[in-house]
DNA sequence: TGAGCGACGATATAGTGTAACCTGTCGCGG
DNA sequence: CCGCGACAGGTTACACTATATCGTCGCTCA
């Protein structure tokens, strides 16, 4: 078997005291910023708020929805430019299956990420586990292949859902 | 479309009579089909033939636009029907991360797949690795995750576009 | 102060995917 | 022969996702 390995992915059960984790969100986007020279405006923050309003993934029109509840509307192309700034800043990512958006729990460490997709609550977890980074590199180099972007989404069901009586 | 230099990415050797691709691809789906009951109708055997037109992912509204020059007019149900049901058979898969569909070259063996995905010439490349299943169902179990379906899709630059001077 | 820039707004449209319902065909049993 | 169920496919309409383009505002810096 490989080394200890990863980052062990979080599902988070009904109990967890969730504010915390949109407070560090916001606290490390700060970080970042500041770091990067690049403003986290009103907007900016807002948007990676709705993001982590949970840890499951969330659309673009969901978004959309919410800014125009509180803000009056908004319109698409001002969620998705913002949503392009985040990404860029590492700060959220999108999960192409699902055609989402999630926030990173780790946007100052460079990494690639994998992503546990639970169908049954909807949960996103991140992963960086090398052992699957070094299987990749390994056979993309092997093919003579430029590796430049990973994506790596795994569906099935956390251990919560998965312990439910019912699985489909 | 069967411009020699567009159809010809690095994944296949300049020899390479791509016909011979498209004839064995029809046949394996008629194998397939034989053997699961299923029926290989006029319009999914077009719709196969069309994706095996190139090794570059197919996008739905390419297909409809392309039986729409020949059949008449086809209508999006019926294309993403289409799609579904060779996908059931795994003819097809689907890349999420361009939104569009592939010929699968095994059909007939039971596999999970990975992906390289050239940003240059667009060639798609199925990869059947079972070091990174390992590392993969390894990291899942470890979490606890009952995984169902994973998604690798890995873009970059094929050996080929990898040694052009500088592409956009 | 005004040129330049980045953030954001507004309008419009392109691209992707589904729901719901209908029609036609085919094989089978009554 | 007829009706039936099953299924392929057609039709309309709509929902969702994403981008192009241009305009405006406010800031900074020479």
């Amino acid at each position: 078997m490989d080394t200890p390995d990863a980052d062990r992915p979080a599902f988070h059960d009904g109990g967890h005291e969730h504010e915390g984790c949109i407070e560090d969100a916001l606290a490390r986007a700060e970080a970042v910023c500041r770091e990067r020279g690049a403003r986290l405006t009103p907007l900016r923050r807002r948007v990676l708020e709705l993001v982590w309003r949970s840890h499951r993934a969330v659309k673009a029109y969901d978004l959309l929805a919410a800014l125009g509840d509180e803000d009056g509307a908004a319109k698409p192309p001002t969620v998705y430019r913002t949503l392009e700034f985040l990404m860029e800043l590492g700060l959220v990512h999108r999960i192409d299956s699902l055609n989402a958006f999630v926030g990173c729990p780790q946007p100052d460490r460079r990494h690639s990420a994998q992503f546990l997709i639970c169908g049954g609550c909807g949960e996103v977890s991140e992963m960086n586990a090398p052992s699957i980074d070094r299987a990749v590199a390994d056979q993309a180099a092997g093919s003579g292949f430029a590796l430049s972007r990973q994506i790596i989404e795994l569906h099935g069901k956390c251990p919560h859902c998965a312990a439910l009586p019912q699985s489909a």
